[in-house]
Parts: structure tokens; C-alpha cells; sequence
DNA sequence: AGCCAGGCTCTCG
DNA sequence: CGAGAGCATGGC
């Protein structure tokens, strides 16, 4: 087992405790934040590593303690590897300051951001596992989808033990191309589901979908649009993908049960909402409008009051 | 108990 | 075409 350590900095503010809290109800062998600490498994050029994260410095001063483990010794270029999905994870180069100017002219979410001062997008390590993920929390609760991703991933993601303890990386695309529907049905999902996960894998782990291609997109539409050529991603799908699996802020709201719930309660005193509406509001939401969107749920969450 | 939850496709009319 | 059924699970 080898162990190396590295800090980490980021451009302020960040507040790596409000950002990691989102991972509350994760399992403690995949994914999880707590106290203060945040972990996972990482894929470095094939092999396995343990990554852990907590904060050192202050919002406006971040630094983070990132430590690596596994059973090889990591290279100074697999260590920068890792330290470069660490700083996409936790999207340290964004720089909030400017989104929260942009959002001025909306006073709901100017209050919004005063009391999450710091809070950064969290995303997966791939685009894959956003894809993924996404197609599993279509339409159920997000209870339900976790219990079904936990049970998901335990059985297809390769495992590494450390002290003991196994933890277990999320599986690659040419394990799931190559898995039967009937073997993804076993954990609630349904056949369709099933079906889609099969197929995107299959597109991912031929290169027929190219996600280093649609990285490279200037239009964020471009990228949705691409994705919602692929049977079973719809906006919602294509949108969380491209939010937490690309890190791409800038598109358009829409289609989401659970923003129109949020955006009710906010600025409708609890009056429902349609998505024309949704779209009318986020309008002076500047041009990150997925970061918005984020920051609203996020609201919910932290409860900031109305 | 039964209905809904941060959708999507396919099938009818 | 547009509306609506169907899907699987957890929580209330």
C-alpha cells in the first residue's frame, strides 16, 4: 500500500464543507463526505486509487489535503493525473465572483448566494458516470435511485481494499457494454432503464460517443443535443450529464420536476410553476444558469429562507 | 394502501 | 401529431 499526500488550491471563494455536503446520504464504500472529510475511488491509467479530501484553509483562502493510496506506487505523472480529477471533481478553477455579479439584478438568488457564499458544483470524476447516474435517477425519488446506484455499483465497479475495508470504484463502460439487461434488472431498474444503460455503454466503450469530442463544443446546445440523439436521454438526462459529467454551467433550464418545485417555493410564495415560467425566471440568472440552478437547489437543501 | 418522486419511450386515437 | 400508459423502488 503506498500513500502520497498533496494540497491543493482554488480559486476563492470556495467553501469545500457547503459544497461536499451534498454527498450526506452516500455509502461509505463508494462515495461519501464526512466530518469533513470526503472520499472516493479513482481511476489513474487502469489502476485503482483512494482518494480523500478535506479542506485546510478558509473560503477565501482555500487549500485542500488530498491523499492518494494504493497498491502500486503512483508515478509524478499519475499523481498529476489524480491531482487533475481532483480539481475537476471540486471545479476549482471556477471562479464564482464573477457568476455572482452576473446575478445581481435577481434578488432571490442575490440572497441565495450571500448564504452560500463558496459553493461550487461537485462533479463525477467521468462523463460516463454523470450519464449513467442520470439515466438511473430518471423519474424515481432520489432515495430510490441511491439505493439502487449503491447496489449498482457494488456489483459491476471493481473493488479495492484498503486497511481492510473495500471501497469500490464505479465501473468502466466496456463491463456494462458487455453486461446482459437482464443482470442490470436484479437492482430496480426497469427494462427500459436497463436497456438504456446497455447502449449507451456500448456507444461510449466503441467511441461511437466521444465525450472528449463534446468537451470540446463552444455551444452547450451543441453537446445536449448530440446526447439526446442516444435512446433513453431526454433533456433532464442530457442537461445532468453535461452539468455534472462536463462541468458545462451555461445552459438553459428546463424540464426538471424538482427545479420547478424549488423555483415555486422561492418566487412564487408555493404557487405552481410551469417551465415557460421556469425559463422567464431564469432569464436574469446571467449566462450560468446551470450554476443557478444548482445554487437554488442547493437553497432548498441549506434551508435559506425565502 | 396508494400515490408520488429531479423522465422517457412507445403506442394509440 | 398529442396525450397517456407503463415502468420499479422508497417514503410518506
Amino acid at each position: 500500500m503506498y500513500t502520497c499526500r498533496h494540497e491543493l488550491s482554488s480559486i476563492p471563494p470556495f467553501d469545500f464543507n457547503l459544497s461536499a455536503r451534498s454527498f450526506l446520504t452516500g455509502d461509505p464504500q463508494i462515495q461519501k463526505y464526512k466530518n469533513g472529510k470526503y472520499w472516493q475511488i479513482i481511476r489513474v491509467k487502469g489502476s485503482l486509487v483512494h482518494l480523500s479530501v478535506r479542506a485546510l484553509g478558509t473560503v477565501d483562502s482555500p487549500l485542500l489535503l488530498v491523499k492518494l493510496q494504493s497498491q502500486e506506487e503512483l508515478s509524478a505523472s499519475d499523481q498529476k493525473v489524480a491531482l487533475d480529477i481532483v480539481h475537476f471533481i471540486f471545479n476549482l478553477q471556477l471562479d464564482l465572483n464573477s457568476f455572482y455579479e452576473e446575478v445581481q439584478n435577481d434578488k432571490i438568488l442575490t440572497k441565495v448566494v450571500q448564504h452560500l457564499r463558496g459553493l461550487k458544483t461537485i462533479s463525477t470524476a467521468t462523463p460516463f458516470e454523470a450519464l449513467v447516474l442520470s439515466i438511473i435517477e430518471q423519474q424515481i425519488s432520489q432515495n430510490a435511485a441511491h439505493r439502487i446506484e449503491q447496489k449498482f455499483v457494488k456489483q459491476f465497479g471493481d473493488v479495492l481494499q484498503i486497511d481492510g475495508d473495500s471501497y469500490y470504484a464505479f465501473p468502466a463502460p466496456g463491463k456494462l457494454a458487455s453486461a446482459r439487461t437482464a443482470e442490470l434488472r436484479e437492482f430496480g431498474l426497469t427494462q427500459r432503464k436497463a436497456e438504456y444503460i446497455c447502449e449507451a455503454s456500448r456507444k461510449v466503450a466503441d467511441g461511437t460517443l466521444d465525450f472528449e469530442k463534446l468537451r470540446s463544443y463552444d455551444d452547450v446546445n451543441d453537446i445536449i443535443n448530440e446526447l439526446r440523439k442516444i435512446r433513453g436521454i431526454g433533456i433532464w438526462t442530457a442537461q445532468m450529464t453535461t452539468v455534472s459529467g462536463l462541468q458545462r454551467l451555461d445552459y438553459y433550464p428546463g424540464g426538471d420536476l424538482g427545479l420547478r418545485r424549488v423555483v415555486s417555493h422561492y418566487y412564487c410564495r408555493g404557487r405552481k410553476v410551469t417551465n415557460h415560467e421556469v425559463h422567464k425566471i431564469a432569464e436574469k440568472w446571467g449566462t450560468l444558469k446551470g450554476l443557478a440552478e444548482s445554487y437554488i437547489m442547493a437553497a432548498e437543501r441549506e434551508k435559506v429562507p425565502v
